[in-house]
DNA sequence: GGTCGATTCAAACGAGTGTTTCATCGATTC
DNA sequence: GAATCGATGAAACACTCGTTTGAATCGACC
C-alpha cells in the first residue's frame, strides 16, 4: 500500500544504486536525491541521515525485494553439489556486472568493503551461503574437525573471491587480453576442477589442455 | 648526504605510516604532519600535493628502504619451491601487523584499495613476485598454456589472500574463537597441502586430522 | 473555503580538509 | 653586519558535503 513511486521508496532505489557502485563514503546525498528526483532535504526528512538511510537500504537489500541468490543444488552427489556451488558462487557474486541488481552489489560491497552494518549483513546474507557449502564440505570431509571444514570452505571462497576483490590489480597484472580470456565459465570450471583436485574426487588440475587453444 | 633527520624525510616516513594504516582517501595532511613534527604548510611546499607526496612515498616503499620482501628458494623440487613461496606469501604479506613495515602494508593495501599510482606498483612490485609464482608452477606444468597457468597462480594466491582481504567477514562469520585458531602457519601449511593435493603433488586436503585437536 | 498536518523546496549553515598566503626565521654569502 | 634565499609557521581561504531551517505547497477533512 506505500511501496508505489513514492518520494521514499525512489530514495531508496536511488540510494540502494549509489551505495552499490561507490560505497558507503563515497556515495553522495546529492547524487542520490538527483537520482531520485528528490529535493536535498528529502533523505534527512524520511530516513534521519545517511547512515539510517544506508541501514534501511541494506535492509530491503537483503530482506526485501531482490533477486534470490541461493543456489539450489538438488539430490546429487557432494562432489556435483561443491561444483554447482561454485559455478552459482561465480555467476552471482563473482562476476557482478552492472547490469545486475543493486541488492546483490550491495552484499558484495559488504564483503570488501564493509560498513558498520556489516554484523547484519554477515548474520542474515552471509552467513546462510557459507554454511550451505560447509555442509557440502561436510559431506565430503564427514572426519574433518571443524577448523579443517573452516579452512577448506575458505580455500574455495578465497579462489573465487579473489577475481572480484583484486580486479584491477589482476588485469594490469596478466593484461587486459589475458585477463579477458578468463571468463567465467572457464574460471567456474577451474576452481571447481582445482577444488576437487584437492580433495581427491577428481583428476589434478591443469593436465587438460586438449580442449582450448 | 640528505636522508638525514630533515622535515622532508620525517613527512615521508610519517606519510608512509599513515598512508599505511588509512589509505589514501583517509589519510590526513594534518596527522602526517604532526606525526612528522611539521608545519601543516610543509606538505605542499615540499611536494606540492597530498597525490605527489603519495607517489613519492609509493616510490620510497617499494624501490627505497624497505625490508627486502622477496621469497629465496633454492635448489629444491618445485613441489617444495611452490610450498616455500606459500608460506613465505603469508608470513610477508597476508600476515601483515601493525609492527609491520609499513613499507609492505602499502603494497598490501595497494592490492585490496588501489590508488592512481597502481600501474607502477603493478609493474615494479607485483609482477616480479607474480612471475616467480609463475615460473614454479611452470616447472609443474610445462605442458599448460598460459590461461591455465594464470589460472592456477590465481587459486594460489586467491587462496592466501583471502585472509588479508575478508578479514573482517571472516571474523564475524565463524567467531573471534575459531577466526584465531586459524593462524598464520596453520594456514600457510593447509594452502600448500591443498594446491599440491589439486596439483597431484600430495595427499588429498583435510584427511589428516591426526595431529591437532 | 479555511485549517492543519505532511511533504517538498531553495537556501544556507557548519564542520572537515586540501591548499595558499605572507610574514618570519636562520644560515650562508659578500 | 647587511642582503639573500631556502625553510618554517600561523592563519586564512576555497571547496565539498552532510545537515538544518523556515517558507511554500499539497491534500484531506470539517
Amino acid at each position: 500500500m506505500e511501496n508505489q513511486d513514492t518520494t521514499k521508496a525512489r530514495l531508496i532505489e536511488a540510494a540502494g544504486r549509489e551505495f552499490a557502485e561507490k560505497g558507503y563514503d563515497q556515495a553522495r546525498i546529492r547524487s542520490i536525491c538527483d537520482r531520485a528526483g528528490a529535493n536535498l532535504a528529502a533523505v534527512n526528512y524520511h530516513f534521519g541521515d545517511k547512515e539510517r538511510l544506508y541501514r534501511e537500504v541494506l535492509l530491503e537489500a537483503y530482506r526485501g525485494g531482490g533477486p534470490e541468490v541461493t543456489p539450489t543444488l538438488g539430490d546429487v552427489p557432494p562432489a556435483e553439489k561443491l561444483r554447482g556451488f561454485i559455478r552459482f558462487f561465480f555467476h552471482h557474486i563473482v562476476a557482478l556486472k552492472e547490469e545486475h541488481a543493486w541488492q546483490t552489489r550491495m552484499m558484495a560491497r559488504e564483503i570488501s568493503d564493509p560498513s558498520a552494518a556489516l554484523d547484519e549483513v554477515v548474520q542474515g546474507w552471509i552467513r546462510p551461503r557459507f554454511e550451505m557449502l560447509k555442509s557440502i564440505m561436510r559431506e565430503i570431509r564427514p572426519e574433518a574437525d571443524d577448523r579443517r571444514l573452516n579452512a577448506l570452505c575458505f580455500s574455495v571462497v578465497g579462489q573465487c573471491l579473489m577475481y572480484r576483490l583484486t580486479g584491477a590489480v589482476t588485469k594490469r597484472l596478466i593484461g587486459p587480453e589475458s585477463k579477458g580470456l578468463l571468463d567465467d565459465d572457464y574460471l567456474a570450471d577451474h576452481v571447481a576442477t582445482f577444488t576437487l583436485a584437492a580433495l581427491g574426487l577428481g583428476p589434478p588440475a591443469g593436465r587438460d589442455e586438449a580442449t582450448n587453444s
